[in-house]
DNA sequence: TCTGGGGTCCTAGGACCC
DNA sequence: TCTGGGGTCCTAGGACCC
């Protein structure tokens, strides 16, 4: 039988600044914008006890503790750590997945069997050493599979360590209520209880599989699965690479302002190119999401004939699809990302797989990127992007 | 004064090819 | 007279997670 390790560092982003700076130990502490329209990234413990916590917006938080302390985050440090983080789990076992920034799972099977480890003991060991090298606490979910352990891994923080199979699941895990089974979320939840489904128990329950799989379509056999401790996933260390890079940017007040809007993109493509760039990703699809109020927006995206990442190319693309696809209304956020993202030293292997007319259509890339430079590029973009509008419309109005 | 920003995965429909 | 079926790629949208 495996043994998977779920490991996760507790409020991750305040504790890396508390590590960083000791005297903000034991202060009610959020990561955060400090725009109005900022919401908390992450809340310390003792932010918690006020009833504070991550995705509340700042303006709330800050009524329910005057004196908190707001922090912008550091990214470069929290990626510095979790990097740490994650080499500190790999010299124990080379099978690591990494889920997240803070999170990720680890195949610890061989490791015990040849240390003869007990697990928690393992654990306890792996623990102590990401503490005292990094100062940071972490709770760690052991079990048979990935879902188990990841449950595991959140039902004793901080520091917790957690054993949780399938003979213990009756107990430790049906009781619980459905919103806090990993997969089920805001949406799901509601019409779950709606026909009484209202604990993981409910889920693992044969009787109520038909009414599950109504709602929840062709999910619900891996739910229910999942809900009775069934989980056949691997830890897979080939999911590590990056698929994507994006941002987007909310803008402090809704805007019609052409300046504003191109600044922006400007700016979006500049942080895109440069994140693609350091971690070495190239990629061929090209997106950008609209958002014209909280609940509206819309994504476009666009595939190209060569993989790229430079600021030119990712800036004219973008505003190519803006052109094409903004409705004039004020614009509440913008964003830029790079879909389908390969490294660039695997860039090889991909054009061993394109036959030789593709060849030819990378030339004409070169071609316009050629264009581009020589600011004549506006003008292939304006007629492509209302050859678009013509076809979207088309759509439209001739069904 | 009034809810972010970074991601992943899945589904469904249309276009296109054979 | 009257329009297959399977596979693959692309796009858009939605749900979810941290």
């Amino acid at each position: 039988m495996q043994i998977i390790f779920h490991i996760d560092l507790n409020a991750f982003y305040a504790s890396a600044e508390i590590s960083r700076n000791p005297n903000l130990e034991g202060k009610p502490l959020v990561i955060s914008g400090k725009s109005k329209r900022s919401i908390i990234t992450t809340a310390s413990y003792e932010a918690r006890k006020f009833g504070i916590h991550s995705a509340m917006p700042l303006f709330q938080a800050y009524k329910k503790c005057k004196n908190l302390i707001v922090l912008p985050a550091d990214f470069e440090l929290y990626h510095r750590l979790s990097n740490e983080f994650f080499s500190i789990l790999s010299s124990y076992s080379e099978i690591l997945e990494v889920a997240s920034i803070d999170e990720c799972y680890v195949d610890v099977t061989k490791v015990i069997q040849d240390k003869n480890y007990h697990p928690v003991e393992l654990a306890r060991r792996i623990q102590n050493d990401v503490y005292e090298q990094l100062n940071l606490k972490c709770s760690i979910g052991i079990s048979p599979n990935k879902f188990l352990a990841k449950m595991a891994s959140d039902m004793k923080k901080p520091m917790g360590i957690t054993i949780l199979t399938r003979s213990n699941l009756k107990e430790l895990m049906w009781p619980l209520d459905i919103k806090n089974m990993f997969g089920i979320g805001k949406k799901t939840q509601p019409r779950l209880r709606e026909v009484g489904i209202m604990t993981i128990g409910d889920i693992a329950n044969y009787n109520n599989y038909n009414k599950l799989r109504q709602i929840i379509g062709k999910n619900a056999l891996l739910l229910y699965r999942r809900a009775n401790g069934i989980d056949n996933r691997v830890v897979d260390t080939k999911q590590n690479e990056l698929k994507s890079v994006g941002n987007s940017i909310t803008l402090p007040h809704d805007t019609l302002d052409e300046i504003i809007l191109l600044d922006t993109l400007k700016q979006l493509a500049r942080q895109v190119s440069m994140r693609a760039a350091k971690r070495n990703l190239i990629s061929n699809s090209i997106s950008i999401t609209i958002k014209y109020t909280r609940f509206e927006s819309v994504n476009r995206q666009t595939t190209i004939n060569s993989y790229i990442n430079d600021y030119e190319y990712i800036l004219s693309t973008a505003k190519m699809l803006f052109d094409a696809h903004y409705d004039g209304r004020p614009v509440r956020l913008l964003g830029i990302s790079l879909n389908n993202t390969i490294n660039k030293k695997n860039y090889k292997e991909q054009l061993n797989i394109f036959n030789s007319t593709n060849d030819i259509e990378k030339d004409e890339d070169i071609q316009i990127i050629i264009e581009n430079i020589n600011n004549k590029f506006e003008k292939t973009i304006v007629t492509k992007a209302s050859d678009i509008s013509k076809k979207n419309i088309q759509k439209k109005y001739l069904k």
